[in-house]
DNA sequence: AGAGTCACCGCATATCTATGCGGTTTCTAA
DNA sequence: TTAGAAACCGCATAGATATGCGGTGACTCT
């Protein structure tokens, strides 16, 4: 099965360049190429697109406007964004809207065209230094709080877990085997590490420190 | 420079493959193969290493406390978890706990080397579909929930934010220049938005849907 | 001109929360 | 054996919260 493919760049070289690359390769069919996201999404055939290769910085609508776009009105088209940015914002951004692959501009010709593939075959293509942000991302902070903010024990991070849920002082203790000023005991602890007075906040930084995971 | 590597696999025929696939090439120095965590951590060279192949299915320490101890230990060491399993929960708890990069089995011997490579220089070598999956857990699910859930207007959200500050009615009210009922009326909003009826509850699906920014 | 949405304000009240201070037991490390 | 952490339990109380019901004015779309 041929890999269709659209591409969505501005600079007329750059596009002329990609499609330099995947024109002669017969694994590839390519679509379209487009200077703005407007005119890719008027066309017909874009919508059958396996994957978008699409610029960040482009005229009108950006590229993380149009793989918000496209990954809403066609769930199944693999977007690529690919940029000179190396910029966290963006890269998180990008992904947050639906983009499943993030590529550097100064990736070679070969890398490109694997990169294609594999996001045609269900894989998130990435530049090595990427893919290592957004690894690094899940990383608890554990590095840059030398106070003792996170050292709950196992109790209070169950406790914790319920706090996030929702769940009340009573609904908690009985969950837990536990009466209601038993659960007020280890929530003051909490409160303690986490240096906070209120369960939101406790919850807030749980939630980003990763000492707990989102309910559900 | 050559790429000193340190291999934790507890079958022996594994292990012994792995060492095949790296023993031949001189850009890779082979400190110790071992049987498990406890040896590993044990040996002199170990800590050395610039990367680290590690099984996550271990007698004893598993990979995944392993990954965890030498990335408070050696912070600089890459770990690279190589596991049959493709479940869900292991690659995100490999990823928290510092793993660098997660493998699938299955992989061949020149992927394999590529991966290690990779690892070495900045990069976090990930099997495709781990990657997608890595990269899908920053999509936002707007597509798995057509319920209203963050239709929340921009008053609604800014309320939100202050909430996952622990801010109180009054405080909101201040800052916000509402009175305190005013403050009231958007909460209940956004209860009814996001079918909540705890303002904890509120945040943490507000910071898991990403409609908002954990605090600081 | 009427309907709908948004942004506000007000009041009442049962319930929940934060925080103070007091206590017991069990385990572990010095 | 003494000290410390951890896991409980209890009581008191000011204050915060959730939720009910009632309003007004501004703006937009039809």
């Amino acid at each position: 099965m041929k890999i269709a493919i659209s591409i969505v760049e501005d600079n007329r070289f750059v596009r002329e360049g990609w499609l330099a690359v995947f024109e002669p390769i017969p694994e590839f069919v390519i679509l379209g190429a487009y200077a703005n996201c407007e005119d890719a999404f008027e066309s017909e055939q874009f919508g059958v697109s396996d994957v978008v290769l699409m610029d960040i910085g482009l005229p009108g609508m950006s590229g993380i406007e149009g793989v918000r776009y496209v990954s809403e009105k066609f769930p199944d088209i693999a977007v690529v964004l690919c940029t000179v940015f190396d910029d966290d914002k963006k890269i998180f951004d990008a992904l947050c809207n639906g983009a499943i692959g993030y590529l550097l501009k100064k990736i070679t010709a070969d890398d490109l065209i694997s990169s294609i593939k594999s996001a045609a075959s269900g894989g998130s293509p990435m530049t090595p230094n990427i893919a290592r942000k957004v690894i690094a991302s899940f990383q608890k902070p554990i590095f840059k709080s030398p106070p003792k903010t996170e050292n709950l024990t196992e109790r209070e991070q169950e406790v914790l877990n319920l706090l996030a849920q929702g769940k009340s002082y009573s609904a908690i203790g009985k969950q837990l085997y536990l009466s209601v000023d038993g659960v007020r005991y280890h929530i003051r602890h909490i409160y303690e590490k986490l240096q906070v007075h209120t369960r939101t906040q406790a919850v807030a930084k749980g939630l980003k420190d990763r000492i707990i995971q989102p309910p559900r």
